[in-house]
DNA sequence: TATGAATGAGTTTTCATTCAT
DNA sequence: CATGAATGAAAACTCATTCAT
């Protein structure tokens, strides 16, 4: 959250009531945009839940598309924070990127919604936000390449080294999929089975034991 | 087309004149759409691309809404067409899923852009429509599902059959995920080698020289 | 009006319909803009003078400043038309000056809210606007130069050449002076009699009877 | 600037300190206003030049128009200043004009972004506070009404002194027009030989040797 | 069938002003 | 006296949709 309320300007000076009524802001609008799309939201809602009248939020954001970031930014920060206490990995790698997988596809289903909204409002950021979200991605899967190299030095995966960042957006995808997939596979499967047999395939593939 | 064609009211009579009205409009609105987005592009805009005026559209629709869903069923049709043709094995089931998912994930990257499309705006079709199109998207899957069953009774896949839906999900996603990760993809790898990696690693999985 | 109109785009196709509207919206327009100035006259007063709706206003212009342009214009052409029709000399440049003079007066008279605006809001135009506009003014200005340069030419006029684009613009300031010192002038004065020592003092100061 | 303080109500009741600040707020809006104009600054662009916050600022005046009308009431003073010191007239009558002429002018000239406000903007001011902008005006016509009356009694001037009034706003007039009309002006002539032009013309035209 | 002018509800955004601290 | 966060009315402008021709 820090860095990106850094870069939206603010005409209210005091840093910490910024801090506080852009939270505010969020909360307000998460559900919104998540309910109802981007598109579809009015500021004159978010104000409403927010609390405050709609010139209050705009001492605080500059343009309705701030709003979006802001949200888009909370939700990554959101599901990196749940993610990271769980990323102290003593054990060997498979064990390690098993627990990584379950911790992370817990996650998502717990925040399906906001998933899904990211998959489909990010167009709908200017340049420059959306880089900045893409790299928050790609931060996430840096912890998973992490777990592949180190399952590849100490010859628990048989992959080439070559293919760790795309296996690692692979275990991503195949999380984030139990989201924006849900209207089918939520019909056949439950939460914990799904993560059961993502994760033996995952490993499989993985698998030093053999070759292709 | 047709069933979209069914659903959607017009003014006009003359079945065959809507169908090719219908296609013009669509041809008009999807590339607005997919640069711009949904909600960003106007039917003025769309007019003025269709070579016929705003009052002609509504002849044809109901709401901008119903440009929304010809399109996307415009799309799926679209992938389904070209993948449709090539989908004749005699071949066993391995080099069958193999050639399938050459196919697939070759016309992901012809047609990424609406594909992305596709996951960002489909949200914005109502609920019937959006089912259709999640309809659409099953029947695609269905395709990998059959030549996944045939590998099973034919011994070349060891998976359970009670996975062969996600199994099945998991490789269009695998396909889908070029288009919407290729801020990233795209900088690390090219198509053809894309495809290798992921058919190796699908392979693999559903490898039957292998317990788990 | 003609070439003003040609600048302001529109989004109705036919040109004469145009030309109406606009002379409508400038109808409506005009009387506001003089009695409330540009900046406290709404669109939506506009638009309720106007007879229409809002939206068909934005049909014919697109900002606010638009009108403002179209106003300016209007003005000024209306002046330059008044006078034009006065301004064929075959009497000496003494009698011409004397009736041109005569006829700008009284047209600023009659106009006196107009050019008062016009001194207030040219300003307010963007840089094109305004310099189409300063045009216009310099189009007047120059009858007034053919005027002096021919009494300099026939002996009536002691004037240096140099000196005649300043007499010229001394001539239409005197004149445009009653409008906005009205407050003070149509105290003291009536326009007659306004007319009539300003007529005097400029012909003064033009004689060819005396040196300097 | 004294008769402004009076009419203008102020929360704050130390009379010295109400008149440091309002001659801090008007130096930080004065250019402001010339350089955007009055309608498109804002009370809070002011606050931020001016040093201090918006609540300070309006507990020295009740509105934003209270502004305009202390940068209106400052204009003119400062013209009047530095008009005056040099209005002390021994000498014979036509040196004298001749003599005010060059500095009114010289100080239009100096000043003719804050003339040309007055011009533009004096018409947002409420009728009291434009009438007193206007007595002020009438001020600095009297000077040179002065100076014409005098030159009549002494025989150097030969107009009516019906016309007396008139021949003063000529003069004003012809001074601030180099600032309003600037645009081409200043493109043809210097302000000194503009000055040598005016004057010549001005004296010409009250030149005693002369009838009508 | 085809047209395109007309509509007006609805949107974002601004900014003078207030008032509790 | 000074502050600046909060307010909300009001403004410009957009655009999907209708309907008379």
């Amino acid at each position: 959250m820090d860095r990106a309320t850094k870069k939206i300007k603010s005409q209210v000076k005091n840093k910490e009531l910024v801090e506080i009524r852009r939270r505010e802001i969020v909360k307000a609008a998460v559900d919104l945009f998540v309910k109802k799309g981007f598109h579809k939201t009015t500021v004159r809602e978010i104000a409403r839940r927010f609390g405050m009248s709609i010139g209050t939020i705009y001492e605080y954001i500059r343009t309705k598309e701030d709003i979006l970031y802001l949200v888009c930014d909370y939700i990554h920060s959101s599901v990196s924070e749940r993610v990271k206490p769980f990323l102290t990995f003593d054990e060997n790698a498979r064990d390690a990127l098993r627990r990584a997988i379950n911790i992370y596809f817990s996650i998502v289903d717990e925040m399906q919604d906001y998933i899904l909204f990211l998959y489909q409002e990010t167009k709908s950021l200017d340049r420059e936000a959306r880089k900045y979200i893409f790299r928050a991605e790609e931060h996430m899967t840096e912890i998973f390449e992490k777990i592949l190299y180190r399952g590849i030095e100490d010859g628990s995966f048989s992959i080439s080294s070559d293919d760790v960042k795309l296996m690692a957006h692979n275990i991503m995808v195949l999380g984030q999929m139990w989201a924006f997939r849900r209207w089918v596979l939520q019909k056949h499967y439950k939460i914990d089975r799904y993560i059961d047999i993502q994760t033996r395939f995952i490993l499989k593939q993985l698998d030093s034991k053999l070759g292709v």
